[in-house]
This record gives C-alpha cells, structure tokens and sequence, in this order.
DNA sequence: AGGATTTGAGCAAGCGTTTGGTCTACAATG
DNA sequence: CATTGTAGACCAAACGCTTGCTCAAATCCT
C-alpha cells in the first residue's frame, strides 16, 4: 500500500509555510522541460521577474503566504515581515497588493503555458502528447511553480476585475491546448468520454492534489502522472 | 456536443448569488434519499437547524454568501442587509461570525452523511454501492446543499481550531464508508487503480464541479454520475 | 550630485463585536 | 378584565482593532 500523505483535510490546516520537497523531473515527459532553462530564458527576456531582484523576492515570498494563509489573510505586513522589507517599502516594488497577487498567477501561467507547448513540441502520437498535458500540469501544480498554481486556482475571485481578464486570455489558451489534443484522443477513441466534461473532472482531480500529495513519498510525480492517465483512457497499462 | 456552461474560470468570477436551479432526483440512488423526508426528520429531533426560524435564515443566508463570496469577504453587515435583521442582531443568535461558519458546514455534512447510509441501506450488490456514493457527494456538491458543501470544501481553513476538530469526526466518517466500499471494490477488480488514490482524485474532481457544472443544461446530474463511474471503473457501459 | 530606494509614522476605512435599551407576544397574577 | 412579568427578537450607536496604503524625510548607490 502507498502511503500518500494524511488527510486532506488535516493537510489542509496548518498556516505554517513547510518547505515541500520538490518533485523530481518526469523523463518522459521530456528532460529539459523541467529544466531552469525554460525559467531563465524567459527571465531573461523580461517574461517573468528575476527571483534574485527585490520585486521578485516580494513575489516569491507572497506567493508561498497565499498559498498558505490566503490572499486575505496575508498583509502587506507579513510579506514585509518575511522578506526583510519594510511595508511601506513594498508599495515602492508593487503599485498596490493585488498587483502582487496579479504577478503571481500571470507569471506562473506564463512559465507554465511556455513549459506546456515546448513539451508537446518534443512528444511524438497522442498518446504521448496526452501525457505530456499530464505530466506538464501535474508539475505546475505540485513542483516548483505550484505554490503560485494553487494561488491562481484558489484566489481568482480576490482578483480585481481587469486583472481577471487579461490572465484569462492566457488561461484561455491553455485550456485550449488541452481540448485540442483531447478532441484528437477522441478521434481515435482514445477517451472514456468527451473531451470537455474529462477535461474539467480532470482538471479538478489535479488541482486538489495539492491537498494530499507530497513528493518524496511513496508516490512520484510519474506514478501520479501514470493514474490521471488512467483516469482519461481508462486503460491500466 | 453538449452544452455545459462557460469556462471555469469565468463561471467563478461573479460575486452576485444566482439562483441556479435544484438538479432533479436521481432514481437510481433511490427515489427517498433526495426528498425532503430526511430533512424534515432532522430538523424534528434537533439535529440541524429549522430554515424557517431566525437561526435558520441568518443560517443559509449565510452559506449562500460565504459560498458566492467567500467567508472572509462576507461581512456581518452582509448577512444582516440580506436577512433583513441589523447587523448587532446576529450576535443574538450566534457568538460569532466563526460560529455561523461552523454551523454551516456540520449541519451540511450531518444531513449529508445521513443521506449517504441510508442510501448505501437501499443499494444491492457493489457496481448499486458504488453508483450510490458519487451519486450522493455530486448531489452534496451541486443540489440544495450544495452551498453548504462548497463552504465546507472551500472555507475549511478559515475555521477555529475547535470547530475544525469537530467537523473532522464527521469528515472521517465519511471518508471511511468511500474507502470501505472502494476497498471491496478492488477486492472484486472492479476499480482501475488503488482505492485511496481514487478517492482523492475522484474527490477532486467532484468538488470542482460546481465550478463548471448547472443543473438544467444539456447535462443532468445523472450523466455526470455515470462519467465520475467511467472515471472510477475504466468501463462505459 | 542625483536618482533609486528605504524608512517609520500615520491616515481613513472597514471589520467583528459589545452595549444598553426597546418592542412585541403571551402567560400569570390580582 | 386589566395589570404585571418574562423572554425572545431586534435596534442604534459605538468601541477597539486591523487593514491597505500614503508621504515626507532620510539614506544608499553610482
């Protein structure tokens, strides 16, 4: 039997930030998309925020607290207070806090939207592309990114409303890539049902798992990659 | 193709309480399990609270606010201006904002796990049993007390540590007779992979539904049930 | 020297909650 | 039949605290 973590419910519950071992990379999904190169390249373009400037310290430390206290109960005061800053100092990087909470699901998409179309690039068949989705999604969520993928899936209604919009445009385009590729897996008959309704069972099943899976565990991330895939096939290869 | 809504995303996005339309009664989860009967006797004995006493309203106003807009971002005020009664008022009928929170959520889970053994009393033969829990949690998450449910899945770490000690009894409650029944399951080689696995994906991607799914679509809650059972077996029948 | 950054005091608004009192319905009392 | 007692429901105002955010002055860095 594997162990897979307590309950979600007890998992849940604590405020304190714990430091999650990160899952290891998912070779079939292709090596170097996990890799720092995808991240640093799009640093380098002026894509995502350095994590070494002070605005992307701001970002990364507020990221976790929202992941672990919430939006709401996260103030400017505990970011100050985590990242050495000054509250006062913080309005300086951010023009207010929601900017901050902004950042944090645009850039996380970004790296992730990147991350998902260089991995279908480099996945041969469907089935492999299929996986990929997956694979792809189960890192955003659980790896190193996933702080700030929990973030943009359970703070969205904190967003303001403009903010809304523009982060939907790219959530729109990841949604995207997922049906088209379901639509060819039903095709071939491939699915256990249609496209849109697995889509969104599975999207579900992946954004709780947060809640109870760790890695370093009894189950990797690949083990965990191999039962959502069974989930959308209904095969058990 | 059938029509099940707008993206996620969007469907989360307004802050006004819609009235969506109650799902219909599943027959094959047995025609009682769903009628006001149970209700009705729980409010006889005590149980939960009679929505029709000043407790009662200030009760499921409150969950259909924390529901729409969240527990913190609903203020006494609000309840107040929605139930017609001042806001100080609340405090008459409850000690505290947390204690309205709480009360939600076990009154939620009580009528709930009620609901699931007398349903599981009714159910013959595993495939029944089986059909018989996602039939019930869909009907939790997205029928009348659906509010209540998705308060209970979204709101649980804004609850006092007392509360949540408490509420977690009747959590593990209900978790047990999933794993029970999906154990005998797998006994019989029914499931596509471990039970305790399954349940937490399965758990997700039902919670996730309200986010998507509407009663009165091209999707009944009875096919939804039947996609979740492909999901848990592999089949479709 | 001069722009970028940090500081720390502080503001206005909103929050959950408390308080002291009123209103109404109804049963007990004289 | 009139009066009093009682208890639940509700009201109006305000208290103490926290919040996101501002700003003028001080400090740093090149």
């Amino acid at each position: 039997m594997l162990s897979v973590g307590g309950s979600p419910v007890a998992r849940n519950a604590g405020h304190a930030i714990e430091c999650d071992p990160i899952p290891t990379v998912s070779e079939r999904a292709g090596p170097l998309v996990f890799s720092e190169e995808i991240r640093n390249e799009l640093i380098e373009n002026g894509s995502i925020t350095d994590p070494k400037s002070p605005r992307g310290v701001v970002l990364n430390t507020a990221a976790s607290l929202f992941r672990h206290k919430g939006y709401l109960q996260t103030t400017v005061r505990d970011i100050g207070r985590e990242t050495g800053i000054l509250p006062g100092s913080i309005f300086h990087h951010y023009r207010s806090k929601d900017e901050i909470l902004r950042t944090v699901m645009e850039e996380s998409i970004i790296l992730n939207l990147t991350r998902m179309k260089r991995a279908l690039e480099q996945s041969q068949g469907l089935e492999a592309k299929l996986r990929t989705l997956i694979a792809v999604e189960l890192y955003a969520t659980n790896g190193e990114t996933g702080e700030a993928w929990s973030v943009m899936v359970g703070e969205w209604r904190n967003l303001s409303d403009e903010a809304k919009a523009d982060i939907l445009k790219l959530r729109e385009e990841y949604e995207g890539i997922w049906l088209g590729v379901l639509q060819q897996a039903q095709a071939e008959g491939m699915l256990t049902m249609e496209p849109d309704i697995l889509r969104k069972l599975l999207a579900g099943a992946m954004h709780w798992t947060p809640t109870w899976f760790r890695a370093g565990g009894g189950l990797s991330l690949d083990d965990l990659t191999d039962r959502v895939m069974i989930l959308a096939t209904g095969r058990r290869d």
